[in-house]
DNA sequence: CTGAAAGCGCTAACAG
DNA sequence: CTGTTAGCGCTTTCAG
């Protein structure tokens, strides 16, 4: 800016101005600038404005595994989002680890990031995440994981209606002996695990302790859980799975097995991932409405960024609603 | 840091390098300085920091679509590397158009990242790429796809050999009719086209020109781009597809005409995505190395970034092979 | 071991 | 419409 300041015979302040287009800069006096500019091939240094501004333009996405198909559609929401606006996005993450998720979170403060989009991996009721976030007055935004009495701004779906909604799908299906391969012990994993609770409760059916049985949140998790199915005396007739890759596993078991989906064991997932309906037998599952919760966090988000005062926390449920197909076809 | 400094009677000096545990200041000192620090929840300010010691701690990893499990699995790649080492990651979406891609480098560099990792869109022939970054000193590793005749770091595969590999194997499966649903006009869709034809030819098989038709990266292009091929007079009995997401599309469509895969068409991808082996049939597809894509090209941008002066490029080519399964099992 | 001076590249606020 | 002044929060010399 010097440079071009000194070549044109200008103060700097002039150029500043003229490249922002600034109003108050005579036309004549930008298109040299912005000429001279483009000879010297300058490019703004957003580190030395962001300092004075103390606005960076970056959003924080804080996921706990990338290649968790959902997480990738909430990333790509949230990018298509913010990416025309003008902000790019850095994405952290946590591995399902709550203090490498603390520590990503306080390194994007300390980048002034102006914003955060959070899917806290909040393994043990810890409160680190929301003290860290609290004391601090970036605006953020919860996805999917809401840890619980935090009073923030959320999307997400209630868990305990997909596991109502896909327990019922099962007894409705004629299932009457009906397990869950159970997600991990965070929000989600115990919301569905109560919703399928409750939907057996409802239907008096007997909710037997071996028939819910512990997995991840991947495919392979869910493959070991239906073979520890498979081996009690008595197994289900359909089973309940945490999410999609889990449900993909267990029904890669159950072929294995020389079993047939839905008939001897129908299955259902949650979160219709996108090849949900191209797998060896197309998968029953419970859709979150995943798009939505990266656009609409980003629009709390937005709103928050350009509101100067703090508003008080939206929280978005949307509705989950079952996606019929052929493993639970019976 | 002028809070801890008055509160210490200490200079503002010694508080900054007592935070970064510089070498020359008494462990008393410096116990205080962090007890302090921690009262007062300080965080120091990577903004402020950065813009003097012109290092980010960012990394800018430019990519044309974040859901392809490809291009998301590159991403967990290069965050699992650099994410220890307190680096974190711009993650730029462009769209598989070029001029987003050139305005998101642009602005990555404007935000001084330490380093680049970019799969370009490149969608025709554009330089701007190159300008753009060859003018400035930001180290930077192309992965994927390599924009021809362009001397710089890249980590990827051969596309002839992916192609040559592909056909090859339908060719010993005893396909006699090959179509090719190739990709849009970019190296990597020339190159496995390419390499289509060359096997072909080998073999002694004709090429036929309508057997080559157009998709595009998803797997919609390739279920259409099928029908075009199960309307022919005469059907192909192997097809060769871009990658597994087309090969995907392309064996829904074949499927739903009431053929058999891979008894009436056999059917091949590239990619070997996650659940290519969990599908209504499993899929063979040509593998790529995907993992190491983004360990290696992070390794490579981590040595650029360590090293004092410009290292000469560095090329990694991955040996593609085939992983058989259901899909090409004749 | 501690500190004073100078400045990274840019912009807000105010005067002319 | 143009320019001056005073920093943003931190670190790099270099001198005690």
């Amino acid at each position: 800016m010097i440079d071009i300041a000194r070549d044109l015979g200008v103060s700097l302040m002039t150029v500043s101005k003229a490249l922002r287009s600034h109003t108050d800069i005579s036309a004549a006096t930008r298109a040299r600038v912005l000429k001279r500019a483009r000879e010297l091939d300058y490019r703004p240094n957003w580190i030395a404005r962001s300092l004075v501004t103390r606005r960076t333009y970056v959003i924080g996405l804080v996921i706990p595994d990338l290649m968790h198909s959902f997480f990738a559609e909430v990333a790509k929401g949230v990018t298509r989002k913010f990416q025309p606006l003008g902000y790019q996005i850095i994405i952290s993450n946590s591995e399902e680890n709550s203090e490498v998720e603390e520590r990503q979170i306080e390194l994007l403060i300390s980048r002034n990031v102006d914003g955060l989009i959070v899917a806290s991996a909040q393994s043990n009721g810890r409160r680190g995440l929301f003290a860290t976030l609290g004391s601090r007055e970036v605006p953020y935004v919860l996805i999917d994981r809401m840890p619980s009495g935090l009073d923030a701004n959320f999307v997400g779906v209630k868990d305990d209606e997909i596991g109502a909604l896909a327990s019922r799908h099962l007894i409705e299906q004629g299932c009457r002996r009906i397990a869950h391969i159970r997600g991990p012990a965070i929000q989600t994993g115990i919301g569905r695990l109560r919703g399928y609770r409750r939907a057996l409760a409802k239907a008096g059916l007997a909710a037997l302790p071996e028939y819910v049985v512990s997995g991840q949140h991947n495919d392979i998790s869910g493959y070991v859980a239906m073979r520890q199915l498979l081996g009690l005396g008595h197994p289900p007739d359909g089973v309940f799975c945490y999410n999609d890759p889990v449900a993909i596993g267990a029904m890669k078991a159950i072929l294995e097995a020389g079993l047939s989906v839905p008939h001897d064991i129908a299955v259902i997932g949650a979160g219709n991932v996108h090849y949900s309906d191209v797998l060896a037998v197309p998968l029953t599952t419970v859709d979150q409405g995943t798009v939505q919760v990266g656009t609409q966090a980003s629009e709390i988000l937005m709103q928050q960024i350009s509101s100067k005062r703090a508003l008080r926390p939206k929280t978005i449920l949307i509705k989950p609603r079952v996606v019929i197909r052929k493993s639970t076809a019976r």
